[in-house]
DNA sequence: ATGTTTGTGGGGAATTGTGGGGATTTGTGG
DNA sequence: CCACAAATCCCCACAATTCCCCACAAACAT
């Protein structure tokens, strides 16, 4: 279970650091996606797997098999970390979800997500000043 | 398993390079067909003969035998990496997929899929609506 | 106080994307 | 069987990116 927001630079390589505290929970790497919204879906891999199988299972005809490989498979990627903890964002993600040297690390329950710094600020307006509330009450830095 | 979508270029001789984390799961060469949709289908020797054996257990009457042969095997094209780990595009399925001097590959699971950049950009659209859709219906976060 | 973890930054080697050159093979028509 | 244009194959080159180290200051824990 991933718990708050943190905000880390991303340096020129693309690299950025996850909290100590989802690392721990992440050691064998983890998949990264475009997210529904406008931002970056991390995933553990057994979540990865867990929710692969649920939407397969849901699918009937081999069409829809098709198109839903090509949805989840083809815009995802897989990264591990490297000896400081960090991971290297995928530039077409990085493209997708507009981030440049800023970004905020969110937990969002059963995965993470990464967010340009504006978009997450008004994402978490437009829920309401009590997300901001809550979020700023678990201590992020 | 192949994951993400990469864009490259074809240069003037039809010559298109693979993702290097795709490639050292085809090192023997791989199997170009037309695919089910407008795009060429991608299969790593293994799973084509899988595939093979699995369609020809499948198919009972000898006119649906002898159209599979003919609509599957027609088309195939068995192609090798070059020094510099790319393939060569066969004009007749770089034609039926309407691939010009722009190609996205993408990994779709158990093969890999080179589209249109166009074409492929609607259908990641439509498809990811659909994940989306599924993902609702199931309260799923 | 001191050793450890963490955020940030770089250096350098290896890999990869892209482009051509030139030899060999292939198809076509004499 | 031969000539010749077209296509294919195999090698080389180079810039850009990625990967794998190391460094170091600040924060943290004991």
């Amino acid at each position: 279970m991933f718990f708050g927001g943190y905000q880390y630079k991303v340096d020129e390589k693309g690299r950025v650091p996850l909290p100590p505290k989802f690392r721990r929970q992440m050691r064998d790497g983890v998949i990264l996606t475009k997210g529904i919204e406008k931002c970056i879906d991390v995933y553990p891999l057994n979540e990865w797997n867990r929710l692969a199988d649920t939407l397969a299972a849901k699918v009937v005809t081999p069409a829809n098999l098709r198109r839903l490989n090509r949805a989840i498979f083809g815009s995802a990627f897989s990264v591990s970390f490297d000896g400081q903890g960090r991971i290297t964002l995928p530039v077409p993600l990085r493209t997708y979800a507009d981030i440049g040297d800023t970004v905020m690390v969110v937990g969002a329950n059963a995965r993470v997500e990464l967010w340009n710094e504006e978009l997450w600020r008004s994402e978490a307006a437009s829920a309401g000043e009590q997300v901001e509330d809550i979020i700023e009450s678990l201590g992020a830095q």
